[in-house]
DNA sequence: ACACGAATACACGATTCCGTGTATTCATTG
DNA sequence: CAATGAATACACGGAATCGTGTATTCGTGT
């Protein structure tokens, strides 16, 4: 309690949530703090991103709209198994949903705050290695 | 029960980027697939995002603004030691700064794009557990 | 100089994660 | 039915991660 000063108004106070994502969202900043139970759900999200193979696939995946495994496998240059792995875990996070065609089965991105969410990545990392003026909004 | 129909009119192909990321930046699904490195890159911003402690604090700071790191760890209930170490870890990431004034150390939020993506997730982690129409924007 | 608190640096033990290799299931074709 | 190819299930070895405990640095006050 020595300083409380500062108070820094950045964006975001009072407005309402910068992502439409429903109406009358509260902004991040105006929400309760994010409990327990609320962060470990956010990190298992970040978690499933947090892999080269994983955002190599989801980003492929928003580029074609559907993929078969094989291709997906081919394209990263990696095993079918691999690629059949973390495509699973992808699907059990909602983000992605498969179809089956015959032989082949075919993945594709169901959720949309996925491509926003990797373009805000993409983002951020520009920033970092940026100058001063950080901040992509 | 696979839904075959949708065929997904998939957003942003030929807009711009959904972020307000800088002017004449292309939209995701245009740009060139991800190299290795930039996945790499991304990968490594997202691990950092991937712990409960670390999105703990940065939404603390979101919210106050700036913290000394014991004020951090009161409110976290957790050692000074741990959150100086994740602490540590966000910085060297470029979102948070620290500020040295007598004897504390305070931290706060330098980048722009930080609370976006937490409130993006957010809104992706409703929707996982909401029904069938998927996607916030 | 000395003591005290805040913050950090460093090594350790437990846990988790990822690609590989092997085996199994599913759908098509001869 | 046998055979092929696609996709998945499962256990294994190597690597990375996180909080803890200990030790050290930094700043202030007596």
């Amino acid at each position: 309690m020595t300083r409380e000063t500062a108070r820094t108004p950045r964006g975001g106070k009072g407005y309402e949530s910068a992502v439409a994502c429903g109406p009358g969202r509260p902004a991040l900043a105006d929400r309760p703090l994010l409990s327990f139970v609320e962060a470990v759900k956010v990190m298992a999200l970040f978690k499933v991103l947090a892999n080269d193979t994983r955002i190599r696939l989801l980003h492929h995946l928003v580029r074609s709209g559907e993929a078969t495994v094989t291709d997906l496998a081919k394209t990263l240059g990696m095993k079918p198994q691999a690629v059949s792995n973390q495509l699973v875990r992808l699907s059990d996070t909602g983000m992605l949903q498969s179809r089956r065609e015959g032989n082949n089965v075919f993945y594709r991105v169901v959720n949309g705050c996925v491509s926003p969410l990797l373009d805000l990545a993409l983002c951020l990392m520009a920033d970092e290695g940026g100058g001063s003026a950080k901040g992509c909004t």
